[in-house]
RNA sequence: GCGCCCUUAGCUCAGUUGGUAGAGCAGCUCAUUUACACUGAGAAGGUCGGGGGUUCGAGUCCCUCAGGGCGCACCA
C-alpha cells in the first residue's frame, strides 16, 4: 500500500498535479482518445465572460458540464466539450467604463481605436484568469480547440451571416423607435432592459375640447394627433381626419383626430395626444395612420430646439417647469401625486430608457421564429426541466424586430457602407463600395460605426465555435462535421430569452439543424439561507476561496447534490465541508480496502481478478445490491439526474460500504492480511470478500469519478492496476451491473 | 393585468407512471489509543400551507383559497 495513504486526502497537495496528467494524456481532446470512442458526444461551453472572475454560479455551470462529459466519455464516446472565452460587448464595456469612471476620464472623451485597445488589453489579461477558474474547477474540456468571440475566423463567419441574412430579406436598416440608454448612448434590444416600479404624478390637461393625460408632459410639445377609440360613444361626435385648434405650451396647435383600437377606453379619459418619437405605443400608432413624428428629446437626455423656452433643458429640470407654465395659461385640469407604473430601465444602470427613432439593422423575427416554434414543438428540442418549454415557445410567439446595432466600440463592427445622402444601406465585406451605388455620392458615403449586439454573434456559438464556414458550402466544415448537431446545452435559466432562442434560429437558418436536443437549465445559486447573492449584501460566495478551503471536489458535489434543474440552491458552507468529509472518507475506505487485501511486507494476498465469480452465498447478495444502485444510477445518469445520483452513491458509500460492510469484513478478513506467507489456502469466504471488496472499490471509484473527478483519479493512480486497467481513471469504463 | 414556479423534519431540499413519508446539515444520548475525530452506534423529529373533489387508496391528479419567488406587459 502506497505510504500517502498514511496521511489524510489532501485536495491542495493533489488538484492541480492530476489536472496536469490529464491535460497530458491528451484525453481532453475527442481525436486522441482511445479507439473504442467513436460515437460523438459533444457539449459547447457557454463562454464565460472574459471581463473578471468566475462567479459560483459558473463552477455550478462547469460541474455539471464536466459530469456530462466525464460519464460519457467512460461510456466510450467520443467526448468534445468546446471551452470559449465571450468578449461580452456591452457588458464588458460597461465594466471597463466603471474603471475609466474612477480614473477620472471618459470614454467619450477618447479616440474610439484607443478605447478598443484598451477594453482588448483588459480582456485579454481576465481571460486568462478566467481560464485558469476553469482548469482549477477540473474541467475536461479540449483546451487546443477554445475559442475566443473575437477570433478572426469568428469575425468573418458573422459578417458572412450578416450578408448573408441581408440578401435573404431577414435583415434590413430601418428607422424604428429602440430602446436608448442616453448613460450608455446606445440603443439596446427589448432583453436588454427591465421594468421598474415608479411613482410619478399623473398630469391632466385641456387639449382642445379634450382632457388628455401623461406621466411625461416634456414630450408634449410637437404633439399633434388626438387619438381614441373608435368605438368610444362619448367621442362619437369627432370624426377620424377632422382638423381642430388647441391652445398648447408654446401657443395654438392645430390638432387631427385620430381613431385607433390601441386606446383603453377605460384609462384616464379615453383620449391621448401622441408622440411617436418617444412612446412604442405612439411609434406603432404613427406606423399604421402613416402620422408625422417628431424628435423632442436629444440623445443625451436634453430638450430640442422645438420646445421653445426649454431647449436645453434636462428631462428632470423641464418638467415641472413645463407644468407651471400649463398650470399658469390655465391648462392644467388636475395631478394624481401617486401614479404607479412601470418605466422600462437599462438592465446594467438602471436609467429610464429613452425611446427614439433611430437608423438601424433589424432583423426580421417572424419568419425565423416559426421554425424555431416548429422544431420545439417537433420534438427536436427538449427542456429540462420542460416547463421552460412553455417559456420558449410563448417568447417565440410573440416577437418584435431585432436590433442588433450598438453604439458602442467593443465588439464586432457592423460591416456596411451607409449613405448619409440618400440614405443608401448595404452590407460590404470586402470594403470595395467607395461611391453610393444609388446617389453616387462618394462623400457621403461612409462606412457604419456601430457594432452588434453581442448575441448576434453568441447566438451563432455552436456553430462558431466548431468552425462552421459557410463560404466553402458542401466541403469540409471544420468540427461541424463531425460535432454539429451538439448534444446538450447546458447553461443559466435566465438564459432562456436572451441566448437559447437565438441558437436555435440561428442553427436552423444557417444548417436546416436545431443546434443541440436538449437544453438543461440551472438555476441561480443562493446564499444558505436561499437569498440572492450580491455585493450589497456581502454574501458572495468566491468559488476559489471554497477550492482552497474544501477542494474542488467537495464544491463540485456539494454545487450538485440537491439541485435539480431550473430551481435555485441554496449553498451552504456546511455542505460543502461536508464534502470534504466525504472525499476523505473515501480516502480512508481505500487505505481500507487496500491494506486487508494486502498481505504484510509488500505482498499481495488477493489481487483483484475481475473474472471472479466464486461469491460467498453472503456476497452474492451483496453482488446483487450493488449490482441494482449501477443500473439505477446509470438510469439516472441518462436522463441527468445527477443529484439522485450523487446522494445515492454518496449513501450507499459512506452508510453500506463503510459502515456495514467494511465493518463485516473485519471478522471474515480476520485481523489484517490473511496470510503473509500462506501455509494453508485462504478459505473460500475469505477469497470472496475480499474479492467483493475489491470489485466494488473499483465500481465507486468509477461511478463517482464524473463527480469528484480529483480524489476518484489519485486513488486510482496508487492502486495496483491489473492487465487491461488503463492508467487513468477518466478512460476507464462506466461500470455495468 | 397575464403567465410560470414554489409551500414536505429546526434549516436546505429529494420523493420517477397515485400504493404505509426520505436524505444532508444542525440538534440530542452514548462510544472512542479506530481504515477514518475529516469517526462510530442509537434515538428523536413531519395530520406533506388551508379547504374541497376524483379514487379502494392522494405528498403525487383536479378545483379553490392563502403565503412566497420569478418572468412577461405598448393603459398614455
Amino acid at each position: 500500500m502506497n505510504d500517502k495513504f498514511l496521511k489524510p486526502y489532501s485536495p491542495q497537495d493533489t488538484e492541480a498535479n492530476i489536472y496536469t496528467r490529464w491535460q497530458e494524456s491528451g484525453f481532453f481532446n475527442p481525436d486522441k482518445l482511445p479507439t473504442r470512442h467513436q460515437k460523438p458526444f459533444t457539449i459547447v461551453m457557454p463562454p464565460p465572460n472574459a471581463n473578471g472572475n468566475l462567479h459560483v454560479g459558473h463552477a455550478l455551470a462547469i460541474a455539471l458540464e464536466d459530469i456530462m462529459i466525464r460519464y460519457k466519455r467512460m461510456q466510450g464516446f467520443k467526448t468534445l466539450w468546446v471551452p470559449g472565452a465571450d468578449h461580452a460587448g456591452f457588458e464588458t464595456q460597461i465594466v471597463y467604463e466603471k474603471k475609466l469612471e474612477k480614473e477620472g476620464r471618459s470614454r467619450f472623451k477618447m479616440d474610439p481605436q484607443d478605447l478598443y485597445k484598451e477594453i482588448l488589453a483588459f480582456t485579454l489579461e481576465n481571460k486568462g484568469n478566467m481560464e485558469a477558474q476553469v482548469r482549477a474547477l477540473g474541467a475536461s474540456c479540449d483546451w487546443s480547440r477554445e475559442k475566443f468571440t473575437l477570433d478572426p475566423d469568428v469575425v468573418a463567419e458573422t459578417h458572412r451571416t450578416f450578408k448573408k441574412m441581408y440578401d435573404d430579406g431577414l435583415v434590413y436598416r430601418g428607422s424604428r423607435i429602440v430602446n436608448w440608454c442616453s448613460k450608455h448612448a446606445t440603443s439596446l434590444s427589448d432583453v436588454e432592459t427591465e421594468s421598474k416600479e415608479k411613482v410619478d404624478p399623473f398630469y391632466y390637461f385641456k387639449y382642445g375640447p379634450f382632457t388628455i393625460s401623461t406621466a411625461r408632459p416634456e414630450t408634449k410639445f410637437g404633439d399633434k394627433y388626438v387619438v381614441m377609440h373608435p368605438d368610444d360613444k362619448r367621442y362619437a361626435e369627432y370624426k377620424h381626419g377632422q382638423q381642430l385648434t388647441a391652445e398648447w405650451i408654446n401657443g395654438p396647435i392645430t390638432a387631427t383626430i385620430i381613431k385607433d383600437e390601441a386606446i383603453d377606453m377605460e384609462f384616464g379619459t379615453g383620449v391621448m395626444t401622441i408622440t411617436p418619437w418617444h412612446d412604442a405605443v405612439d411609434f406603432g400608432i404613427a406606423e399604421r395612420h402613416k402620422l408625422d413624428r417628431e424628435q423632442v428629446i436629444d440623445m443625451r437626455g436634453k430638450l430640442l430646439p422645438i420646445a421653445g423656452e426649454f431647449a436645453g433643458l434636462k428631462i428632470a429640470e423641464a418638467r415641472p417647469k413645463i407644468v407651471e407654465k400649463l398650470k399658469a395659461k390655465g391648462l392644467l385640469v388636475k395631478v394624481d401625486e401617486k401614479y404607479v407604473h412601470n418605466v422600462p430601465v437599462c438592465y446594467k444602470c438602471e436609467t429610464a430608457i429613452e425611446p427614439q427613432i433611430l437608423p438601424q439593422w433589424f432583423v426580421k423575427m417572424q419568419p425565423l421564429a416559426e421554425k424555431a416554434i416548429k422544431s420545439v414543438e417537433a420534438g427536436e428540442v427538449v427542456f429540462q426541466p420542460d416547463n421552460y418549454r412553455k417559456i420558449f415557445l410563448y417568447w417565440m410567439n410573440n416577437t418584435l424586430d431585432w436590433n442588433i446595432s450598438r453604439q458602442i466600440v467593443w465588439g464586432i463592427p457592423i460591416p456596411a457602407k451607409i449613405c448619409d445622402a440618400c440614405g443608401f444601406a448595404a452590407p460590404d465585406l470586402e470594403g470595395t463600395l467607395t461611391t453610393c451605388p444609388t446617389c453616387k455620392s462618394a462623400t457621403a458615403l461612409r462606412a457604419d460605426t456601430d457594432t452588434f449586439d453581442t448575441w448576434f454573434s453568441s447566438g451563432q456559438w455552436p456553430l462558431l465555435s466548431l468552425g462552421y464556414n459557410s463560404s466553402k458550402d458542401g466541403s469540409a466544415r471544420g468540427d461541424c462535421k463531425s460535432f454539429y448537431p451538439t448534444d446538450i446545452m447546458e447553461t443559466g435559466s435566465d438564459l432562456i430569452f436572451k441566448w437559447i432562442p437565438r441558437m436555435v434560429i440561428f442553427g436552423l437558418y444557417l444548417t436546416g439543424k436545431a443546434p443541440f436536443h436538449t437544453v438543461y437549465l440551472h438555476g441561480l445559486v443562493n446564499d444558505a439561507q436561499g437569498k440572492k447573492m450580491s455585493k450589497s449584501k456581502g454574501n458572495v460566495v468566491n468559488p476559489t476561496d471554497l477550492i482552497v478551503k474544501y477542494g474542488t471536489d467537495a464544491l463540485r458535489i456539494g454545487l450538485i447534490v440537491g439541485n435539480t434543474p431550473g430551481t435555485n440552491l441554496a449553498l451552504s458552507e456546511d455542505k460543502i465541508r461536508g464534502y470534504k468529509n466525504f472525499a476523505n472518507k473515501l480516502w480512508n475506505i481505500s487505505r481500507f480496502v487496500l491494506e486487508s487485501t494486502s498481505g504484510a511486507g509488500g505482498t499481495t494476498a488477493f489481487a483483484y481478478d475481475p473474472t471472479f465469480t466464486a461469491w460467498s452465498e453472503a456476497d452474492k447478495a451483496l453482488v446483487a445490491e450493488r449490482d441494482t444502485l449501477v443500473a439505477e444510477i446509470t438510469k439516472e445518469m441518462d436522463e441527468n439526474k445527477f443529484y439522485l445520483v450523487a446522494e445515492k452513491l454518496y449513501h450507499y458509500i459512506w452508510h453500506r460500504f463503510a459502515d456495514i460492510i467494511l465493518e463485516d469484513s473485519k471478522a471474515i478478513l480476520g485481523s489484517a492480511a490473511p496470510n503473509a506467507v500462506p501455509t494453508v489456502a485462504p478459505s473460500a469466504d475469505k477469497t470472496s470478500r475480499a474479492q467483493f471488496l475489491l470489485h466494488t472499490h473499483r465500481t465507486i471509484l468509477k461511478a463517482m469519478h464524473p463527480f469528484i473527478p480529483f480524489v476518484t483519479e489519485e486513488i486510482w493512480s496508487l492502486l495496483p492496476k491489473t492487465a487491461g486497467e488503463q492508467t487513468l481513471l477518466m478512460v476507464e469504463k462506466w461500470p455495468t451491473a
